[in-house]
DNA sequence: ATGCATTATGTAATCGTTTACACTATTGGC
DNA sequence: GCCAATAGTGTAAACGATTACATAATGCAT
């Protein structure tokens, strides 16, 4: 392995000039520039990003900790981040926590260890931010969902607004028995649990059900089909993410009902899918593309300037209306 | 930030014994070890990786390099391989080469530099592996898309019967006028074309058409609407990859007509969506957890044994039938 | 010419580990 | 009881960069 004191030897330089040249931070006569940058090309030498990051104690790396990578939403988000950080000549570190606790603690000590610049995550739910001190480990911004403390940057979605939007868009199409099904493992099941019943009063309106379950498919699946089997069977399943939405889909065409006469289904995140069904569903999209590129850039705003005070930003999703709530078609 | 040295003046011990009671490689009095795992705890010591890796000049991480986390099978595969690596202690990296033979290179040479102990990638078409000289900056194995060369471990799929077994099934099926829609960007591609067009010879048939384009959403409907709407309608489309039969999904849909009755939709990979829309697809379900699982074991196993002669493993997907091509219903 | 700022470069310490080598103390075989 | 092996520990040299400090050479104003 070709090391910067054999570019040194090669041009005849001392390590220290081979070093400034590559940092382009100091006074370096040409000709000596130009020698060095011979004896790199030549050696075909690349620095060693260990021992800088070692000697610097930092490094051009984020982390990216969310709970699980086959979620399209976070996907989605990952790619954004990628996308933003790779500008900014950052690379970034994926991890799943799968709302594994420890799993989550054992990659932020990882990232920590590994002296990411700082890191971009949703926290599960029993995350206990202790942001003080955390900060000061490494900058990190939370997204997705809230946490409890204003001494950190977040980029959230309005989720109260965003559920309120939603469920009066079946309202206004006629439906009256909505049943809720919310995800457990964080907050954004309760936001959008809020939003969802705030709409129903203002309408004067009671919920048939409202259910807070694990975010999985089959779970969305098995709540759904005792729902649609109960005497009181609801007009309209709200569901709080894509999972959900599918395992609901699911278990409405399982039952032989139809979408929307029988049955409205509403839910939250663009998805491959949700078009691509018939009829396609009615959903909140969020805008991942700019929650990911805003978490990274609050994240390069902090790691600039680390006593800068938080910064919440609260984005809109936008519903885009299709068939799965349309009763009238 | 607390180091060894921290410890071991707290222990009253020199650094080597603490790194020696921290690898658990060399005797120690247990007397000693107590005093110096106190030491630990009390002052809440954690090793630094980054000083680590310098000096040993590895590191427990692997690299996972695909071309695309938004589609399903790569985020399957991440999954999989993130699982294994975890039980064995190693953390993985995931990167994006969005199929760009720069940021391939890129990332392939940012991995090395972090000093990971090996990775995992599905290349670019156009890359260009010089398995000799590759192998000795880093034990790799090749995933999903095959290289010309027998110098490296490669995890495939058995692309050629699985296409050969997913045409038979529609010809078994009845239908005659096959159109194929293969990814252009890689290997596999091919690969699928050949079993294909073995299975229509072996049944005296001759395809409708057979496209080469780009594994995305829109061309796969862009190129199934040509097909659909030209004087000889193909009653069957075959396609490579799950974002071409998502694409050949909604062309058809939008075209008004019929599946299975007026055409047949068959493809790779399962995914969420692929069991909810109606006619659920009949795809070529890939075992992504054992792909994942297989080429992390490999990859250990060469990092062990870097001399270890390569090995190939090729594994067998499984035909889901589908309504999607079952023309009697 | 003199002094001072600035340019241009080198020397060596440093980041936090691991580990080769050296050394002493203990053990077991005879 | 002696010797060789082994247990148990410390010293110091790496790993490959960055950078504070020192030094030499140059430019410029006086």
């Amino acid at each position: 392995m070709t090391s910067i004191k054999d570019v040194a030897k090669a041009a005849g330089v001392s390590t220290a000039t081979v070093s400034r040249v590559l940092a382009n931070n100091a006074p370096i006569k040409p000709e000596t520039r130009d020698r060095v940058l011979k004896a790199i090309a030549d050696l075909n030498y690349r620095p060693n990003l260990i021992a800088r990051s070692l000697r610097v104690q930092k490094s051009a790396k984020i982390g990216l900790v969310v709970s699980d990578i086959r979620n399209p939403f976070f996907t989605a988000i990952g790619r954004a981040v990628e996308d933003a950080a790779y500008e900014q000549g950052y690379s970034v570190l994926m991890c799943n926590t799968d709302e594994d606790p420890d799993k989550e603690e054992l990659y932020l000590n990882l990232l920590h260890d590994e002296n990411v610049a700082g890191v971009i995550f949703s926290p599960t739910h029993q995350f206990n931010i202790d942001a003080q001190t955390y900060n000061q480990k490494m900058p990190f911004v939370i997204i997705d969902r809230a946490v409890d403390s204003s001494d950190v940057d977040m980029v959230l979605l309005d989720n109260v607004a965003a559920a309120y939007e939603l469920t009066e868009h079946l309202i206004n199409n006629g439906y009256k028995k909505l049943a809720g099904l919310f995800g457990d493992a964080s907050t954004t099941g309760q936001e959008r649990s809020r939003g969802f019943h705030k709409a129903l009063k203002d309408h004067h309106l009671t919920s048939v059900a409202a259910h807070f379950i694990a975010p999985r498919i089959q779970q969305g699946y098995d709540t759904s089909m005792a729902l649609l089997n109960q005497s009181n069977r609801p007009d309209a399943i709200f569901t709080s993410n894509s999972m959900l939405t599918a395992g609901a889909y699911k278990a409405v065409r399982d039952s032989k009902l139809k979408v929307p006469a029988d049955v409205a289904i509403v839910g939250f995140d663009e998805t491959t899918w949700g078009a691509l069904v018939d009829p396609p569903v009615t959903v909140i999209e969020q805008p991942t593309e700019e929650i990911g590129r805003t978490a990274t850039e609050l994240l390069f705003q902090r790691i600039q300037e680390p006593s800068r005070s938080p910064k919440t930003v609260i984005l809109k999703g936008s519903l885009i209306a299709r068939g799965s709530s349309l009763k009238s078609k």
